[in-house]
DNA sequence: TTGAAAGCGCTAACAC
DNA sequence: GTGTTAGCGCTTTCAA
């Protein structure tokens, strides 16, 4: 059967008490010697702790949840990779699972958590409104994080970016190489930071007294961006800002479905960055999230809250830049 | 602090044993009074599970494990989120984990799994070197299949799909369109699945006596796609077949940078069909792996193997299909 | 129909 | 320096 403390114990000839506090480096007090015989028979019948006994009256796991709305959008694998990367490195392992922007699934996922004894939780790209999933996690204490999109309620622990600043940063590129019939792709307010950045798009439109064409696209994957960029399209648009990358590809194919070659005819930019952006043809000119250090920032300040044990909020905002690639050109007057 | 059995058991007057079988639906003897009792009280002082309690003589967990060797993959993403959406609806949470390809870490993940006690752990893309991880998994009991990649070690449980066969139909739609100067783009043997892809071209050029060239790239994504295509395209050809949709982007970035138009000056046919094939430009003719039917048989023969405590070796070998868009052209005679 | 009590493997307070 | 022992919350055997 499974060898236990007891083995250990009998064969090292101590007691369990002693083979405990050496496992757990708590052993200072005891002889070299008694060191040396506990190792020995840890050794000698190959000993691994049971998980179960060992966390039985504890509240810690050392296993962080992760649920994310999306594993297929790049973006958010890329994210999760990242730090999953850092984690692991720290002795933790993840449970990542996949939301599909689905609350109910998300408010499961999270009870599932919590009975699982998490250490911790990310939040990346959820449904916003999730003001009870958030209280359960408080109300037993686990520190949680958000990444990609705030919560609706205000006061939460997250690593985010200037959404907003974003939007206004890819129009005004556009506004600069001399567009001015700029659509712009985005979705439901419920995605709130991706909607932020057609908020942006609207008030560097609205600067400039431009009537702004914004279209709602029912998802944010590459065929709602495709859908909404015929519309677009329709509309005599010679630039699109589509609120992320896997849009943009839906731009791409309405335009090339219409005729339009990128960027000749339609100058197009996207938002977040993925590393496909960097391949599509033309490479698409983007507005770049910092995923490397989003991640690094998020898995220390999780590591962080779960060691220090104080659940308190801070929430960081880094900025975003502009990439530019090939899929943008100056308008020509005519 | 937390609700017990005990607390339950006092609420509605009885024993905790009758408790602890009302509420593993173990409890037919009990009168229909007696378990109105217990649910009340369980309702009424939200009594919740203790998970390490309840399995610390259990060698079962709900949890599965699922060890990926690159999540930024879109084919693995989709792969783990079909599963995943059938595993959470049978009540089970996935432990996914990326390895990107690294054995050491494929090991440490399997460690850590069974540390946990998952009931099962599926191996989507790993290292095919793993005789001692699966042995570990073995010597555990715990059920375990293999996904896309097979290992070297013949003998185990597994859906893939035939990997030569669709190397083959992939060169012969190119040899039929008129291609000779075909090249292709393969990774190291390591990788098996992805080579057999790259050795079903070898066959099938080698039935029309052609000179096959091979280009070997050292990942098996966008970038290596890339330079393996920037030297097959010094070599003439006027068809590729990379061996994986992925570096199928990086190719039409070289022919891009070359100068040279797909489908018009240049061929191209992946392999995987992800869901951005369909949105590249030109959309991607590429090989079909039936994703979602791998996902449904793999989850249903992993909860077969948990479920009915048998380890029988299975293997599953599903067909693909080729998808023809707009990557490819015949080639014109001069 | 119901309950008492042993035990799962480990931790930690306390005693020596 | 080292060991005894009482739990942690739950399942299960056995007795009533």
């Amino acid at each position: 059967m499974k060898v236990t403390i007891k083995d250990i114990a009998r064969e090292a000839d101590v007691s369990i008490t002693t083979v405990s506090l050496i496992i757990n480096q708590k052993g200072q007090r005891f002889s070299t010697d008694t060191h040396a015989k506990v190792n020995e028979a840890i050794v000698k019948l190959n000993y691994q702790p049971h998980y179960f006994a060992k966390n039985l009256n504890k509240t810690k796991s050392k296993t962080i949840g992760f649920i994310v709305s999306e594993i297929t959008n790049p973006f958010f694998a890329e994210l999760a990779k990242v730090i999953e990367d850092i984690l692991v490195e720290q002795g933790y392992l993840v449970l990542l699972c996949n939301s599909s922007s689905d609350l109910a699934r998300e408010e499961r996922y999270v009870d599932e958590m919590l009975y699982r004894f998490v250490d911790g939780v990310f939040l990346a790209g959820t449904v916003s409104d999730n003001k009870h999933l958030l209280s359960k996690l408080a109300s037993r204490r686990v520190p949680y994080l958000l990444l990609d999109r705030p919560s609706d309620y205000s006061d939460t622990n997250g690593v985010f970016i200037d959404d907003f600043a974003g939007g206004m940063t890819a129009t005004e590129h556009l506004l600069q190489k001399g567009h001015t019939a700029i659509g712009c792709i985005t979705t439901k307010p419920q995605f709130s930071n991706i909607y932020q950045r057609s908020q942006g798009y609207l008030a560097a439109m609205k600067a400039i007294k431009q009537a702004p064409l914004l279209e709602e696209a029912g998802f944010v994957n590459e065929q709602s961006g495709y859908l909404a960029a015929q519309a677009l399209i329709n509309k005599g648009v010679s630039a699109i800002f589509a609120c992320n990358d896997l849009m943009a590809f839906g731009v791409y194919k309405a335009a090339e479905e219409a005729g339009l070659s990128v960027p000749a005819d339609l100058s197009v930019i996207g938002f977040d960055d993925i590393n496909l952006a960097h391949f599509m043809s033309p490479p698409l000119t983007t507005i770049t999230q910092p995923t490397q250090r989003i991640g690094a920032i998020a898995a220390r300040h999780m590591l962080a809250l779960i060691e220090t044990e104080t659940v308190e909020i801070a929430t960081t905002i880094l900025p975003i830049s502009l990439k530019e690639r090939e899929s943008v050109k100056t308008k020509e007057k005519r």
